[in-house]
DNA sequence: TGTACATCAGTGAACGCGCGTTCACTGATGTAC
DNA sequence: TGTACATCAGTGAACGCGCGTTCACTGATGTAC
């Protein structure tokens, strides 16, 4: 059952794009290499022409993860133009990051993961993650007129990841909620329509 | 070889010990229960005499790492009173706390973990670990003479976690220590030191 | 207090399952003429 | 352009291993008299 060249590299494409989501969603260990490449329209046998280990594949899926996250970002931005840091901020801390992981940031889904693992070129990845984020926040919020000009980009990155984690442990509780409202307003400020209101 | 209730006891609760650090350490699908019940001293057979299942031992385990870090905060307040929340900060946000994930704080070693798992006894244990440092964090920035004194206990919280979790992505690279440098700061202001040097 | 016996904490082997990985095979693709 | 053959992407079965869990057994402990 050979393929054309086209389709093996689609293939390729999609077993990354695939184990990009998955692996996000269950973790590097919480989801196999059958299941990702079921999940593919493929089957596990063929694994191994593609990639050297599943090891190999989560460096892979994970630098996809990172493609995948600034296109999104650079689309949030682009059409909201003005405030870009409580844009950003917004669309970090909120309900739907939180309760779709798959799609989201990989800092928050598996960077506690990859901490753990010992490997450098996962650990690479993240950490050109990492800077990728400072560097934007540092634009942006030079760029904005919130409250959170002066702060440090890292100590904005980390209260964006750590707000999303424990969002997530806390699942649907309202807790979760006042913790994201909370979050999204000490970085960015009291949101626009309440201080208009108080004018 | 039956063993005195007493010594039971006993390693009952050095089984919980050993698996609230080992687990903190490599995540939940990181260890396993016979490595657990070795580190404890005993063989892996005699491990559902005291625990339903090894979810059952993640949860109990879990609790254990929270009442650990409660007392050792308790601690480390007593033996600084002034200035408790920058006291906090810089016991949290070190690279002692980065670089020993198994006696430290469980939401940024397991928090992740935890919010992929449908166990409501687990989840109910990480949203006491939170409710408890919120409330931790309200008295001692109350208390404090810090920059923090008006932000809201969650973004704070959030800020300390993800720096955690962050700077053991990144390991031993520089950029970890600026990024916890920045936090502190962020959180407790400047160092008394700078601020001295600067009068 | 001493003796006989039941209890049960812990042992070590085994089970069943899922996982990462390997491999012989298939048959459509790509190439040489 | 057409034909013959080599290539190789993907298949499906199998391997080996580690894991969570079970179980028959041991022998010291706890208890009944």
């Amino acid at each position: 059952m050979r393929v054309s060249r086209e389709r093996a590299q689609e293939n390729r494409e999609q077993i990354i794009e695939t184990a990009a989501r998955l692996l996000r969603k269950h973790g590097f260990d919480g989801i196999g290499v059958a299941d990702i490449m079921k999940a593919a329209g493929l089957t596990h046998g063929g694994f191994y022409r593609n990639f050297a280990s599943k090891d190999d594949l989560a460096v892979k899926a994970s630098e996809r993860a990172i493609a995948d996250t600034k296109a999104l970002l650079k689309d949030g931005l682009a059409q909201q133009p003005k405030d870009p840091l409580r844009t950003l901020i917004e669309r970090y801390v909120s309900s739907a990051h939180r309760d779709d992981p798959g799609s989201g940031c990989i800092l928050p889904a598996l960077a506690a993961d990859a901490a753990r693992r010992d490997d450098p070129a996962l650990r690479a990845v993240f950490i050109t993650a990492i800077q990728y984020y400072l560097d934007q926040i540092a634009k942006l919020s030079s760029a904005s007129p919130g409250a959170s000009g002066s702060r440090h980009p890292a100590a904005i990155l980390s209260e964006m990841v750590g707000a999303v984690i424990l969002s997530r442990v806390i699942a649907d509780a309202p807790l979760a909620e006042s913790l994201m409202a909370a979050v999204v307003a000490d970085i960015a400020g009291p949101s626009p329509e309440i201080k208009s209101a108080e004018k």
